[in-house]
DNA sequence: GTAGTATCTGAATGGTGTTCAGATAGTATG
DNA sequence: CATACTATCTGAACACCATTCAGATACTAC
């Protein structure tokens, strides 16, 4: 098990006794170390040595380690809902096209995000923040930025209310799974462009 | 961190010095371990443990811990591949009837794995078991019968020429998509039925 | 300024991956 | 058969990990 040495060696300094907003800057360095190793390797020991806290000092915020993670998790489902969101908002206009636009660059958003941050997309989705009810975790932010491109599609009649139906089901999976395979080094990265055209050709008949 | 101390006390007396087939037994107990405890959590003392051996045993078969993972992980994937193919052979005939059928069942076989393994699924699609070169795992198996089925349904004429051409890459990721959100409990159980009632739709226009 | 409380420390416990010198047991060689 | 050789496995050690707890520290309210 190599560790990685990296990101180990700073101690930061802090000038009172008290630290002030411990819990956030723990969250913050965990998300960093994270980030950085993966998220098995995220040592709790490492993230109060980071913030410059002793380790028994985490134990005032969280219970336990999963409940870091956990709570860690909910951040970045947040952070993504938040980039989602601003990505929509990037292209308005009520046309077909515009909707069009919209749901690809939705897909792109999300793909972006995982192939940057792939050890922040695997917290998220490998398991290790439990997901505590049945249903979409906070997701919902994100989930409605889909639902809101799905009807724009409905009513700018690109889709037909069958497909409507199934729409956040397929294409939610499709660019999951694609993302996932991607990152994992199943699918090679350009093909998510390509995983795009054939939802699209799938959904809608193609480009337009 | 809670130790399940399931499967912890069987130290499976050898009559040898020499096991015989240790590095098999290895990764057994591993599989076994994994599929309880999850793949982080997955211990080689406890490993060694299971098999009755000295921890540094492993070491004579796997020079560190990731290769015992990977090696693992190719086995689940195979594993994967023969049932994918046992789905298929369950169904024969040259129909667009058999081909839908096949196609359906190759899904299901897909989710219902992942569903009954979570654990599994999560090692091998996890960031656990590094892919080497950037393409599709061994999992050409798993890969082929896809292709295969995807070709019947050409030649029956359920799907088009150009849906054919994305096949393989939109119905793996939305499988792949799909599986992984339900079982990490964002996407209920009964969802992937309906995704593949979506799938099909957008593929070919629906059950016909 | 004193009492009380929230915050953080230090040390200890038991578990982990990994290394390495050496013990053990099979195998080939004389 | 005895000896040398080699593959296999052990035991002890190291550094790191999560977690606990008694106690030290510093802020807050009276």
């Amino acid at each position: 098990m190599s560790s990685s040495n990296v990101l180990r060696s700073k101690p930061s300094q802090r000038d009172s006794y008290h630290h002030g907003d411990l819990k956030a800057a723990l969250l913050q360095a965990a998300a960093e170390l994270v980030r950085e190793n993966g998220p098995d390797h995220l040592s709790l020991r490492t993230v109060a040595t980071m913030v410059g806290v002793s380790p028994s000092a985490v134990y005032h915020y969280f219970p336990d380690k999963d409940f870091l993670v956990k709570e860690l998790g909910d951040q970045i489902f947040a952070r993504m809902a938040v980039m989602q969101q601003e990505a929509l908002s990037q292209i308005p206009g009520k046309s077909s096209r515009a909707a069009r636009l919209r749901f690809r660059e939705l897909g792109r958003t999300y793909f972006r995000w995982a192939n940057s941050e792939p050890n922040l997309f695997r917290l998220m989705f490998g398991g290790f923040c439990k997901v505590e009810k049945g249903g979409l975790h906070q997701d919902e932010d994100s989930f409605l930025t889909l639902t809101k491109c799905l009807d724009d599609l409905l009513a700018t009649g690109v889709i037909t209310p069958a497909m409507r139906k199934y729409g956040e089901l397929v294409a939610w999976s499709a660019v999951q799974g694609a993302s996932n395979l991607i990152i994992e080094g199943l699918l090679p990265e350009e093909a998510f462009e390509d995983l795009l055209d054939g939802l699209e050709l799938a959904m809608w008949g193609g480009a337009k």
